[in-house]
DNA sequence: CATGAATGAGCGTTCATTCAT
DNA sequence: AATGAATGAACGCTCATTCAT
C-alpha cells in the first residue's frame, strides 16, 4: 500500500513509541518497529537515516505534541497557586490516556546514546522547563504567594514530584491519579506557601 | 583457581557494577565482566541462570549495601525533621564519592527487561524503601512535627527529590551538591512542617 | 523526459562507467547510477534486465570505441613491426587521459559474475583481438620481417605485456609511460625479430 | 567438534579461498565461506577480526607457501637462461594442481580494499619479485647470456606473460599447459638473448 | 569446578528489484 | 514511459548461551 511520505512517517514514528512502551528502549529493534507499523524493515531507511535518527524523531514528536497541549491549558495570567493546581491536575488527566507514550519518551531519552557514548538527552534538555517553572516560581514570590526558597532546586524538585507521580500510577496500576494530584497539589503548595 | 560460591558471587557481581559503571548499560556484555572479574565465560553460568538474574542480583547487593550504609548512620530515635536533614546530608556527599556506581544502577533498574519485556525493576521494588519512610512521616505527624498529609504521596514525592538531586548534579557538574542539599531540606520541611 | 530508446541506453551506459570509474566497482549501486543518469531508479529496469547485464553492455560499448579509435589510428598495410611500435605508442598515450576509464573496464571484467557464480568476462572474449594479433605476425612472418614462433602464445603475451603497462602506469604513479613504451617495443621486437 | 587453533585456521583460510575461487570475490560472502568450512558463522569472528583481516591472511598464506615452494626448486648459480626454463616449466606444472588457489588469489589481492576504499594490495606488492628477476637479468646481461634491455620493463613483462600463462590456460581449458610454456620460453629467451 | 571453542539467533543496514501510481 | 515508494533477501557482525574437554 502506498502512503504519503507524511503519514508514513507518523506511521512509523508511532510504531516506534509503541515499541519502546512495550518493550523497553533496549529491546526495541528495527525489525520489531518494522513489524508494529506494519511495513517491511527496509522501508525504515527509507524514511530515517538510522536508528538513533528514528529515536530522536519520535521523541520529539511526542514532546512537542505535549507542550503544546498543556501550553493550551494554562492561564499565564492567573495567580501562581492557581496555575500549579491547574497544571498537575491536567497532567494527572492526561497521563491516564497518553500512558505508553510517556513510558516510551521516559526510555528513549534515558537509554538513547550518541554515536560517542554520551546521552542524546539529559537533564539538561529541561532547562527551559526548568526557566519557565522558576519564572513562575519567582512571580509567586514577588507577588506575596510564595516565601523565599531557592526556584532552581524548586523547579527541578517540582518537576520531579510531577514524573514520579507519573510513574507511580504507572507502576502501582490501583492508583486514584486523580486523588494523588490533590494530594500532591497540598504537598508542592504547602512547600511553597509564604 | 577455586573458590567457595560465595566469593565467586560476589566477585562477579563486583564486576557486573564496576563494567556497567565504566562503560554504560548497554555496552556490557558478559565476555567484558568475565574480563573484569578474571573468570573465564562459561563460569558466568554456574553461577548466575542468565544475564538478566546477573544484573538483578547486581542491583539488588549494591542498593542492600547502601540502604545498610544509610541506616548506619541513622539515629532512628532522633526528631524526624533532623533524621531528613541527616539523611540529605549523607546521601549528597556519599553521592559525590560514587557516582559512578549510581549511574551504574540508574541504568541497570531503567534498562533491565525480563525476557517477556516486563520491567524488571520498577517503582513497586521501592516499596520498602517507602513504607519505612511513611513510618517515619507518621511517626512526625504523631509527635506533632509535621501537619497531616497523604504520607505515601509525601514518600513518593520525597525519594523522587532525592532522586532527581542526584541526577541533577550528574548532568550539571557545576552544582554545589552540598548547597543544593540545604535547599532541597529546607522546601522539604516546608512541605511537612505543622 | 521523454527519450528515444538508444539515447537512454546509451545514458546509463554513460553513467554506469562515470560511476564504477569514480566510486569503485563494489560501491556502484544502481541508485547512484540512476542518479548520475538523472533518470529514476526504475528506469534502469526497462532498459536493462539486470545489474549484470547493464555492467556488461557498459563494458562492451566502452571497448568497442576504444578499438575503433584504435583502428582509426593503424595503417594496417604498414610493416609489422611499425603497427606494433605504432600500436604501443598510441595506446600508452591514450591511456594517460582515460585512466579512470581504465580503471572501471578493469574492476568490471574482473569482478562481474553471471548469477551462477561464473565470471562474465574471461580471456575468451580477447578471442577476436586474439585473431587479429595473430593475423599480424602471421603477415610478419611471411614478409620475413619476423622469426617463426607460436603466434597464439605471442599473442596473449603481447597483450599481457600492454596491459601490465597500463596497470604497472596505474600503480606507480611516477613512471614515464613513453619511456616504458620505448623499452617495450623494443623487447616486444627482440622476441619477434627474425 | 574442537579443534586446536591452527587447524581452525588453516580451515577456515582454505574455505576462504576456495569459495572465492568459485564464486568470484564480489559474490564471498562470511556465509558461505562458514558452509564450506562447515562452522558456525559466529565462529569466523573468533579467529578473524573481520572479513578484510580474514581475506588478507589467506593471500599471505597462499602466496608464502608458493614462494618458498619455488624458491626450493631454483638453483641459483645456474646460467640464467636455464633459470628462466626451469622457473616457467615448474610454474606451468604447478598451475595444474593449483589452479582454486591461484584464481582465489588473483581475485582477492585485485578486489580487496581498505576500508578507505584504496586497493589493499597492487603491483607495488610486486616489488620483491621484481627486483629478483632484475638482479637475474642484470646477471645475464653482466656474464654476457643477455643483450641490454630495460631490466624493470623485462621483470614487469616476464611476470605479466607468467600471469597470462596461468591465466589463459584456467579460460581456456583445452590449453596443453607444457607446449605453452615451450613457447613461451622461447619467446621470453628471444627477447632477451643476446 | 573451570575453560573457552563453538553455536545460532538476532542485530542494524544495504540494495537490486518490483509495482502501484 | 516514467517514477520512487516499498519489498525482502542478504550482508557483516555481535553476543548470550551451550557443551566437549
Amino acid at each position: 500500500m502506498r502512503l504519503g511520505e507524511d503519514e508514513r512517517r507518523a506511521q512509523i514514528v508511532a510504531a516506534t513509541l509503541a515499541v519502546v512502551a512495550r518493550y523497553g528502549y533496549t529491546n526495541t529493534s528495527t525489525t520489531l518497529i518494522a513489524v508494529e507499523a506494519g511495513v517491511s524493515k527496509g522501508l525504515l531507511w527509507h524514511y530515517f537515516a538510522d536508528k538513533t535518527e528514528l529515536m530522536k524523531q519520535s521523541v520529539i514528536v511526542a514532546t512537542t505534541g505535549i507542550s503544546a497541549e498543556l501550553a493550551n491549558e494554562i492561564d499565564v495570567t492567573a495567580p501562581p497557586p492557581d496555575i500549579i493546581r491547574g497544571a498537575i491536575r491536567w497532567i494527572a488527566a492526561w497521563s491516564v490516556e497518553h500512558r505508553e507514550e510517556l513510558r516510551a519518551m521516559d526510555q528513549i531519552t534515558r537509554g538513547l546514546r550518541e554515536k560517542n557514548g554520551n546521552p542524546a538527552f539529559s537533564l539538561a534538555d529541561y532547562e527551559p522547563t526548568y526557566r519557565d517553572q522558576e519564572a513562575l516560581f519567582r512571580r509567586g514570590q514577588e507577588l506575596g504567594y510564595f516565601r523565599p526558597f531557592d526556584t532552581r532546586v524548586m523547579a527541578v524538585t517540582y518537576q520531579g514530584a510531577i514524573d514520579m507521580m507519573l510513574s507511580y500510577a504507572d507502576s502501582h496500576p490501583e492508583t486514584e491519579v486523580e486523588q494523588y494530584a490533590e494530594a500532591l497539589i497540598d504537598i508542592v503548595l504547602a512547600a511553597v506557601r509564604a
